[in-house]
DNA sequence: AGAATGACAGGAA
DNA sequence: GTTCCTGCCATTC
């Protein structure tokens, strides 16, 4: 049957350029998290994901490090190469990096910032 | 099939 | 401010 063709939106390869897109399309010096990245491209309630297309990227020129968890800490484990990796690269597009975490926008994608922001 | 596993999220304590 | 705990989604054993 046909149904099983369009049953299955997301774990596509479409759905996976898509993600990728929403990643590339964070500003140099700004950040966002898995699951803003998520609601973004129509995928609520899956930032993991997003992260399992992080994981798997291979792509050099994207920037993996904008994207933080959801209350701004850095989802790699602290001290680990990829943590400290991860700070680095934010701090030097000016993000400032305070014990493994950022000062996230505090609206992103929530109700407050579609309640409140202009437009 | 059931359990374990993640670059997660959100609310409770 | 924390940390803890439960819920989630998708994949892998």
């Amino acid at each position: 049957m046909l149904t099983r063709i369009m049953a299955t939106p997301e774990g596509n390869e479409s759905t996976h350029l898509r993600i990728l897109d929403a990643i590339r399309a964070v500003p140099r010096g700004e950040v966002a998290s898995y699951g803003g990245i998520a609601r973004r491209c129509g995928l609520a309630g899956r930032a993991r994901l997003v992260a399992r297309v992080l994981r798997e990227n291979d792509d050099a020129d994207l920037p993996w490090h904008r994207i933080l968890r959801s209350d701004g800490r850095i989802a790699f484990a602290p001290g680990t190469r990829q943590s400290r990796e991860q700070a680095r690269r934010l701090r030097a597009e000016g993000v400032l990096v305070r014990n493994g975490r950022v000062r996230m926008a505090a609206e992103e994608d929530t109700l407050h910032a579609a309640v409140w922001a202009p437009r």
